[in-house]
DNA sequence: TCTGGGGTCCTAGGACCC
DNA sequence: TCTGGGGTCCTAGGACCC
């Protein structure tokens, strides 16, 4: 028997909770964000296939969102009801004799040793789909990285194969953005280095990429290119690194005092979390959007860790204080991190 | 019609220390 | 006039992902 990597990840995984909750709007284009209030500021969370037809897309702002579909259901982001459907998932896949390595909400790495992995795949999406009513995807690769993006090509509701066998048939072609971990930005700037596709990228001189990109990321984009990459999937529980909490409000703040009991309400409910994971906090950083877009961060490490509520909150209103605040306030928030392990 | 919220990891410069 | 070499911590920002 052999060893696989299998990736499962749901299709329009909120989307499909909402529909489930609401039968009456399967089949309409349905998009999930923000208040579900298409008017206020907020962007698309995900969108049913449906909604995708009219170019609707996650990170689309609701306000385009509503204009290029305006027959659709916009509706309120529902975080705990997606937390228990996601562990509604993972339970059904822990009942197999599989390690399973959750990414996040709705998906999940699967190490397996079968000589059919195609019909380990079957197997999985029916037992989620009959305890759940939840379609996934699967991915099967042999290694992480080719799982994963196995998937993609998986979707809706299939199963997909990517190995070395068929990686430069099925990606050589592709540009590089369509690699996980490469974006936008730095697609563009191995597109400077003329590297387009992702066959060029595996072809290309580690050298010239470890100058661009530093020693570490230079040579790992060209890993990627060639689909290498790790194997072992670990069950070992998720550690956070840190808890934070932002708002963006529907009318730029100015009133200093305003501001400042936003950044403490913002540090209570991250004290809240900092609690909840029975670890203090070692660091606290506070986020300012400046109208109409400037981003900035200001952060501290604490004399000690703390967990106490009063102090995070201080810390928070001291870290604030280091900002000159001139230009109007479209966001806060506020970050603990844990100390690293 | 501007542009969410919750995360992770990497880089790079200066401080500081040996 | 030329002024080490690391290692590590701190901070700010960038990039990416779901
Ligand atoms: N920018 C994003 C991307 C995703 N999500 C949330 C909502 C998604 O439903 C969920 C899972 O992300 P996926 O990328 O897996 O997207 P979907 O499951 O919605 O669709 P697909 O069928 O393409 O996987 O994460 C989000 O809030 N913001
Ligand atoms: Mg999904
Ligand atoms: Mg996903």
């Amino acid at each position: 028997m052999a060893a696989w990597v299998l990736h499962v990840d749901l299709d329009q995984f909120i989307a499909a909770v909402e529909v489930l909750r609401r039968p009456e709007l399967a089949g309409r284009p349905v998009v999930v964000g923000g208040s579900g209030d298409p008017t206020r500021r907020a962007v698309v969370a995900t969108a049913s296939y449906e909604a995708r037809e009219f170019g609707v897309h996650s990170g689309l702002p609701l306000r385009l969102a509503a204009r290029r579909c305006p027959d659709a259901v916009f509706l309120p982001a529902d975080a705990p009801a997606y937390d228990a459907a996601s562990a509604e998932v993972m339970a059904a896949l822990r009942e197999f004799d599989v390690v399973v390595e959750v990414l996040g909400w709705d998906e999940a790495f699967l190490g397996a040793t079968t000589d059919d992995p195609e019909a380990l795949a079957a197997d999985l999406a029916r037992a989620v789909l009959d305890r759940t009513r939840l379609h996934l995807s699967v991915g099967i690769g042999d290694n992480k990285l080719r799982a994963k993006l196995a998937t993609g090509f998986a979707k809706p509701a299939g199963v997909y194969r990517l190995t070395r066998d068929n990686w430069f048939e099925v990606m050589g072609g592709r540009p590089t953005e369509a690699l996980w971990g490469i974006g936008r930005r730095t697609a563009a700037k191995l597109a400077d280095l003329g590297l387009h596709t992702v066959r060029e990228l595996a072809a290309a001189d580690e050298r010239v990429l470890a100058r661009r990109f530093g020693p570490t990321m230079g040579p790992w984009y060209r890993t990627l290119g060639l689909g290498a990459g790790g194997t072992e999937v670990t069950a070992s529980p998720y550690v956070a690194r840190s808890r934070s909490r932002e708002t963006t409000f529907q009318e730029d703040l100015t009133e200093p005092a305003e501001i400042g009991a936003a950044v403490a309400t913002l540090a209570r409910r991250v004290a809240r979390d900092v609690a909840a994971e029975g670890r203090p906090a070692a660091r606290v950083a506070v986020k300012v959007r400046f109208a109409p877009f400037f981003t900035h961060t200001r952060s501290r490490t604490l004399p000690a860790p703390t967990s106490d509520p009063d102090e995070l909150e201080r810390a928070a209103g001291e870290v604030l204080a280091l900002f000159e605040l001139t230009r109007p306030v479209r966001l806060l928030g506020v970050r603990a991190e844990f100390p690293a392990p």
